[in-house]
DNA sequence: GTGACGTTTCGGCGCACACCGAAGTGGGCG
DNA sequence: CGCCCACTTCGGTGTGCGCCGAAACGTCAC
């Protein structure tokens, strides 16, 4: 392989190299299905403009699609393929863009505070309990990036269940966007947002990935974590 | 973030999106420093049109360039660069592409055996190796990716230094192209490497990432992993 | 100096594709 | 049945860019 692999990866990365279609691949990192037209509106194309883009994504094997009635639902194909566009947004140089307008700021400061990411938690909130996590002992990120026993168990304390024996891994880090320090991702990550939004830890606000931390979430984390009131909302300062 | 990364994710991509270019990419992924011309002479293109090339990828960040006398150097930026590479080669569908030559399916079972991902071990080698270090608790994958006590004393007593400290982990999965399953890479990955090289474990075959196991690699190979004569050589069969 | 060679710049060609408006398809609903 | 709406198909336009050949530029060797 790898001699003849170079029109392959072109081809792979062709899919994310348009604007349009990047701003779709963004947008469904939240894990969600979206309607053509709901993604139209979002990167601010034409309906047949953006029919073309999900034909290509849907036959390139990044999206997979349902359709309902007179609806075309797309989500991305699987938490590897989150995982694919996770890594190319890390890699993007964050550059100093000025905020135009004082809802795009406060809209920006909400997502860098808690979000989604796929199917687990990121922004400062996300990346302060993964390092909680890593303080206590629960998750090892000196030799790699793994569950402990310890955090075997707290898991387990919580109730959550960790579906073993999948291809995904257990704990993977994932490179936060906003924050440039990892945070929990793979199986255990998803089961932990899972559960937080069952527990009523935090609620998705707007339509989108930002989250809040619900009073009762601020509490279970303190006594769960140690993680301080504002852990979702304080910077990363050090 | 991420509402407005729509055209950087994009940028970023564009960058690989071209069959020359990822091509340039997959080549650089040995670790080593090629000139413009033996570039342009294995992408097969002109030598301006390797030089625009060049041009885009050094100014996107990708590669990293040296100019000695009438030559032009480039690598890859960095190991970060590298795991995006290899991610993104990672997730190409393997296509049953026909072998158009004895000598090139000769080459093509030469890197399925072992050979050089960037600046760790990858090809059967790799994968087997990585395995027998799991098995034998030097490598824990159950619960993450990250090597154990035992692991760390593994390498200290092969006289191996594994510097800390440094954003880069120390063990990382990094998905093996031909065997569809993890490797070893991260620091852990580069150092085991430096040292088969070293101790005379390996050697490189022809210009490429191709290695060749020898007979006292073989040896010790055995000796420390359990690992059979032909672990180098074997297929990925069960 | 002169010649060879690696690299860059320039000009021009051709193709791929992102985009839209208009028209067509088909499901859902009154 | 007829209307509305989500989506798709079709034509046409513009442009970005990958490519090369020719020529210029720099370095090295003699």
């Amino acid at each position: 392989m790898s001699d003849t692999d170079g029109p392959h990866l072109a081809a792979l990365a062709a899919l994310l190299a348009d604007p349009t279609r990047s701003t779709m691949c963004l947008a469904l990192l939240d894990g969600r299905a979206w309607t053509l037209s709901e993604l139209a509106r979002h990167a601010r194309v034409s309906a047949p403009t953006a029919s073309e883009h999900l034909n290509r994504l849907v036959e390139g094997g990044l999206f997979t699609e349902v359709r309902q009635g007179r609806h075309r639902y797309v989500r991305l194909a699987g938490s590897e393929t989150a995982y694919l566009v996770e890594t190319m947004a890390g890699h993007t140089v964050p550059e100093r863009r000025p905020v135009r307008s004082l809802a795009q700021s406060a809209r920006r400061r909400a997502l860098a505070r808690a979000r989604t990411c796929y199917d687990h938690l990121a922004g400062a909130l996300g990346v302060n309990v993964t390092r909680a996590m890593s303080e206590r002992g629960l998750l090892g990120q000196e030799t790699g990036f793994a569950l402990t026993g310890a955090g075997l168990d707290w898991f387990a304390d919580l109730g959550i269940d960790l579906p073993t024996g999948g291809r995904r891994p257990l704990a993977r880090p994932c490179l936060d966007w906003t924050e440039r320090r990892p945070h929990l991702a793979g199986v255990a990550g998803a089961a932990l947002l899972s559960h937080a939004l069952d527990a009523g830890w935090c609620v998705r606000i707007g339509g989108g990935r930002a989250l809040r931390v619900t009073d009762r979430g601020a509490r279970d984390l303190a006594d769960l974590l140690g993680l301080g009131t504002s852990a979702g909302a304080e910077t990363s300062a050090p």
